[in-house]
DNA sequence: TACAATTTTTGACACAGTCCAAAATCAGGG
DNA sequence: CCCTGATTTTGGACTGTGTCAAAAATTGTA
């Protein structure tokens, strides 16, 4: 995803409307899309069904398919990053622009942001590239929670 | 996992017979668990599906269900290394031990190995490790491949 | 050879993501 | 405000991947 076009989103957008941050992007606002939006922000992390729930609990009902199809959408504009750690479904935080990593409880599954320490990607540098051109280095923190210790 | 099975599988072992390494380690020997080995270890990477068809060839005919069960005891044993890439379904390799990490290409799909700088889990640091005790830090390079830049 | 334990087989199920046609909604222009 | 074209949403079906469970088969040991 294009690193400008997520701080754009981000960065210029941080305290606007939803249906505002939308059309200024060139994307059609309806209420699903900021409704959707608004459940990604209130729950970072969240699972497509977890934002299924959350979205259907504020705006009375949205079908499976709107949500993929939205979260695609605010994907491809950088308003929304989508992550899958090993093992789990595909997660979704607006959190973007950053190159942040995560950090995965192997008992219980809590998940939670790590600041790269370099903040653009690729942040690590291949010990052989194989001749590909490498646009991130998705860093994923293994072990055990303090709960879980 | 543990790194010490995983070094103990891949180095003493590294010569033996696949039965004899079963044995060794405490596995009930059996023909589909022999070529679900051989099958991982000529196709590195390969999902469970394409594990499949690769037995199926090779011995005639074995259960989706042991498939998935033999690779789960191999992984235990640390014979196996399962990974995931995000978007993709989980795949199984034999090198195991050295916390190599893996390239993908965001195009075609195409993934190799790295090796890891450091050799040894967990081989970054997290700028902040929220109390948690990491055990393991999951690195994937994306980018294009050669042929697809 | 017999038997207990374990593994494999078979078929069903669950979850997560995608496909598709019809219906509904959005946005812009008149 | 209404109309219309474009886009989105809906509802249901489908696919791929992984798991569940009972019955059948196999392994290994005595």
């Amino acid at each position: 995803m294009s690193a400008h076009l997520a701080k754009v989103a981000n960065v210029e957008h941080s305290h606007s409307a939803p249906g505002e941050i939308l059309r200024s992007l060139g994307v059609q606002v309806t209420a699903q899309r900021v409704a959707v939006l608004d459940a990604v922000s209130a729950h970072p992390h969240a699972t497509a069904d977890q934002i299924l729930e959350s979205v259907r609990a504020s705006i009375g009902a949205i079908s499976r398919q709107s949500v993929y199809d939205t979260l695609g959408t605010l994907e491809q504009v950088g308003l929304v990053r989508r992550i899958q750690p090993t093992g789990s479904p595909a997660r979704f935080e607006n959190r973007v622009g950053d190159n942040h990593h995560h950090i995965i409880c192997r008992n219980c599954g809590a998940l939670s942001d790590v600041d790269c320490a370099v903040g653009e990607m690729p942040c690590l540098t291949a010990s052989d590239s194989h001749g590909y051109t490498i646009d991130e280095a998705e860093v994923a923190y293994w072990g055990l929670c303090p709960t879980c210790q």
